[in-house]
DNA sequence: CTGGGCTCCTGTCAGC
DNA sequence: TGCTGACAGGAGCCCA
């Protein structure tokens, strides 16, 4: 489920109302992707610090305020396919997808996510551990000026993979999943079959600009809800209604008319236009 | 090192 | 209405 742009509407939604925040209590659910690498029990006390996004990752930092339930460092939370957070003054008796509850002075913050794909790990740093594991091989962020179409034109020349499969990877930029992928390949006029080594420069630096402003776009629409999405206040995003592509096979492209095409692609489908996406 | 395929898990929907 | 199979926003891991 959640790209980049849900996962950030989802930091913008909460960072600001949980820090400084000690944690009172965490409750565990189901067995996530990974294990929290920690004793729950030892996050009481921690405060809780300013939240940043890396990719589709984010990164709660704790500060120590107690030291006889130490654990300092941070948590690495990620929603996998299906998961949100939201963060309430007052939570229910979890349900059956409810796996964290991290419930803190100022309100609690609540993974749900039914597949499970998600993970809350704890690390010591954000350059150390589990959280530099796991980071380790992230491409550049996507609106940092690092990211530019000569770097990716760069970075996709050493690849033979379709390039819609090296923007998924998230190992060249990080962000964009398989919705704002497909989306970013239209925008760019770019067929998403095409090899990655073989993109031009031109191509290159309409691509990295597609990715830019397609993951803009949602961000300014609070991301994608086309299932279960919602951000810590339960608001839904509205990207899914702009889709010029996804999930749209068989309907007029809103260009030209010609049906949007569906294929498969490292086992995930792939919407484009085989009119519009050929410069 | 690269690329392809599998896997984790649950829910939903199309088709029979 | 009930069953079965395909598919879903991610990405780590294993093997050729």
């Amino acid at each position: 489920m959640p790209e980049l742009p849900e996962v950030e509407t989802t930091r913008l939604s909460f960072a600001h109302r949980i820090e400084g925040a000690r944690v009172v209590d965490v409750r565990m659910g189901k067995p996530l992707r990974w294990p929290l690498g920690c004793d729950a029990l030892a996050l009481r006390q921690n405060h809780v610090g300013s939240v940043t996004r890396r990719g589709k990752y984010l990164w709660l930092p704790l500060r120590v305020a107690d030291e006889d339930e130490a654990a300092g460092g941070g948590l690495l939370m990620h929603l996998g396919m299906s998961g949100s957070l939201a963060f309430r003054d007052q939570v229910d008796h979890p349900g059956k997808h409810d796996h964290f509850d991290l419930v803190t002075t100022k309100g609690t913050l609540r993974l749900t996510d039914p597949r499970r794909f998600g993970a809350v790990v704890w690390s010591p740093s954000l350059t150390t551990g589990s959280a530099a594991k796991l980071l380790a091989n992230l491409g550049v962020e996507p609106f940092d000026p690092a990211f530019t179409g000569l770097q990716l034109h760069g970075a996709l020349r050493r690849r033979k993979v379709a390039v819609k499969t090296a923007l998924l990877a998230g190992d060249i930029v990080v962000g964009a999943g398989n919705i704002y992928a497909c989306e970013a390949l239209f925008t760019a006029g770019i067929d998403p079959r095409l090899r990655s080594d073989k993109l031009s420069k031109p191509r290159s630096e309409r691509l990295c600009q597609a990715v830019r402003s397609t993951l803009a776009q949602a961000l300014r629409l609070g991301g994608s809800t086309l299932r279960d999405f919602r951000d810590a206040h339960g608001m839904a995003g509205e990207f899914q209604s702009h889709a010029q592509v996804y999930a749209r096979a068989g309907q007029p492209c809103t260009v030209c008319a010609t049906p949007i095409r569906k294929i498969v692609q490292g086992q995930r489908s792939t919407f484009f236009c085989a009119t519009c996406q050929t410069r």
